[in-house]
DNA sequence: GCCAACGTTGGC
DNA sequence: GCCAACGTTGGC
């Protein structure tokens, strides 16, 4: 099982609108650095929720509840003949006991590489098995 | 195919 | 509200 964390604005989409509805369509994602991770997601992948805007906080744990699959709204294919904007069904998982704020996971060198830190742009990043227990522990997870 | 201009995102 | 980073677009 591999671990992504995906980043939503939380007045246009947030952890708590996925608990509610027990299960979301993630779509929006247009970055192409960002669409080549959403397409690597399998189906009970683990997803580290990240609050952007005023928050800058991982807010709780989903799990991928489908494989990646083709925009409706937005047809095509790459070379490789994989949807251009993928899409991914999420199911909620834990919420974070304590949130992790962006400041704290970036005064912690282990996460110098990390995409979060380096590319604030990216909107979707794989996580190493190594910082995803980091980010777990701080969660209280 | 290069690059300047422009638009967008997100942290501060 | 500003600015840095980065993607996209269009002229050449």
């Amino acid at each position: 099982m591999a671990m992504f964390l995906l980043k939503t604005e939380p007045s246009e989409y947030s952890y708590s609108d996925l608990v509610r509805e027990k299960r979301c369509v993630w779509s929006g994602v247009s970055n192409p650095g960002a669409l080549i991770a959403l397409r690597a997601i399998r189906k009970g992948d683990e997803i580290f929720v990240y609050h952007t805007g005023n928050e800058r906080a991982i807010v709780g744990l989903a799990k991928a509840a489908s494989n990646p699959y083709e925009d409706p709204g937005r047809p095509g294919t790459t070379d490789e003949g994989k949807p251009k904007f993928a899409v991914v069904d999420l199911s909620p998982g834990k919420p974070a006991k304590s949130p992790v704020t962006l400041a704290k996971i970036k005064d912690d060198t282990r996460f110098a590489t990390f995409g979060l830190v380096k590319q604030s742009r990216l909107s979707a990043m794989p996580v190493p098995e190594a910082l995803a227990k980091v980010l777990r522990e701080w969660m209280g997870l």
